[in-house]
DNA sequence: CGACACCTTGAAGAGGTTCAAGAAATGTGG
DNA sequence: CCACATTTCTTGAACCTCTTCAAGGTGTCG
């Protein structure tokens, strides 16, 4: 619970290109280092923010993976988005100084620590910033105009390809293999994000095995065949 | 095409309260009168932006209502949200430039063009402005977490209820009667949006009136038992 | 090593889609 | 201003995809 002392510094942080602005000069990036203001490790299953909680920083992902929910009155939840190393977490709070969804590790993690307030002065001073706040919050939009998407009109088989290759190119550009993929959720995790029941995510697996598209041992995913596997996540059906 | 000539003032617009920060000075409130660069007009079915277009602006709704649509390569297109007077559109252009997404007019209307390196210049200078912006950028991120929810775990009657009673709603902050509306969009709009067919929306609607929810004649509909509808919408089954 | 969570698979069923036809509005041009 | 063309809406019936319910298997963690 209690953030790390150690001081941390992004200009020296390997996920720099991830989280922050690129272009900056030496003197902007010695006052980007005052962001953070501390660290936090969780372990997997930990709560980092809930529903209804006081808003005041944003979490920048160091390790690990997270997932992030919204629930209704009635205690139905449902994942929102899957978030990992350098991913931007906490935007929901901004608008209402509370947080209107929950973030829980999936493995263990560390986030960086960076209070609002902070980024908010500071983006007054470094127009890069300022920019890249703004870009931040615009691509989270983008992300979620793509999720509706394929909620709203794509098959059970066509939205976890999609989830796959999304899955796939965001660890590729990680630096992790873009063919093999150890899921860090259950089923059901899944099943909840892309709108559909834990065993039509396991019937769906099952089936593109059988096809010969990928590779499934539990949560060990091997993709055998990318290509197809886009083809089926761009629907040529005209429902 | 051509923005007006006249000069607008922000100070003066009684749509202030919806679109632009409250609690401001005379001193910030003569700066945020500079925002609006121009007015444009558009026709029914005329396009706001497209999809590709380069971004240079948010555009504050005046008068009328948009539908922003979004479309995948094969050319199926989805409506991702219907905006009203007082709400802001373009979000979306902010993180590449140019816009992801189209925005068309559905009925007669007219926008504010707010240039957007304008108000990221204004916003280094005025706090409210900044926080202002951060506050629309999160709203529109938690509306679409709300609309991932409809999508992904409610059954066609609580969507429709939900949208019927999120558009009574919307339209009653803004003076108007909350059980009289006049639909904007067609069936098929409102099954896009809600990932529902236009057979079903026309369907559910006409058991709505079966069981006394509502009344309908074609675009114009009556909210008869909004306790009902709003049980509806938010769903008690454990799916 | 045992308990628990997670995953797979089958069979039956429901909700929504598809296809089709006709009715009601809307808009357009004469 | 009216007649006609077009778009939009409604409703029915068959079909299909995904869900539900159920049971057994596999992996993981204390």
């Amino acid at each position: 619970m209690k953030p790390e002392a150690f001081k941390v510094a992004c200009s020296n942080c390997n996920l720099r290109e991830l989280c922050m602005p690129v272009g900056m000069d030496r003197d902007e990036m010695i006052k980007l280092d005052t962001l953070v203001a501390g660290r936090r490790r969780l372990a997997k299953g930990d709560v980092l923010f809930g529903l209804g909680a006081p808003f005041q920083s944003l979490f920048a992902i160091r390790t690990g993976t997270f997932k992030t929910t919204v629930s209704t009155e009635n205690g139905h939840e449902q994942v929102t988005g899957f978030q990992m190393a350098g991913e931007i977490m906490g935007l929901d709070g901004i608008v209402g100084d509370h947080h209107t969804c929950n973030a829980v590790a999936l493995e263990d993690a560390e986030v960086c620590i960076m209070p609002f307030e902070h980024i908010e002065a500071l983006s007054m001073e470094v127009p890069a910033l300022q920019r890249h706040v703004h870009k931040v919050l615009s691509r989270e939009i983008v992300r979620e105009h793509g999720v509706m998407l394929l909620l709203g009109s794509m098959r059970a088989e066509e939205r976890l390809a999609a989830f796959m290759l999304n899955l796939t190119q965001r660890l590729h550009a990680r630096g992790f293999s873009s063919t093999e993929v150890i899921l860090r959720m259950t089923r059901e995790e899944i099943g909840s994000y892309l709108g559909l029941k834990l065993e039509t995510v396991s019937r769906t697996f099952s089936k593109f095995v059988e096809d010969g598209l990928i590779e499934v041992k539990h949560r060990h995913v091997r993709i055998v065949d990318a290509e197809r596997l886009g083809q089926l996540a761009t629907p040529q059906h005209c429902r």
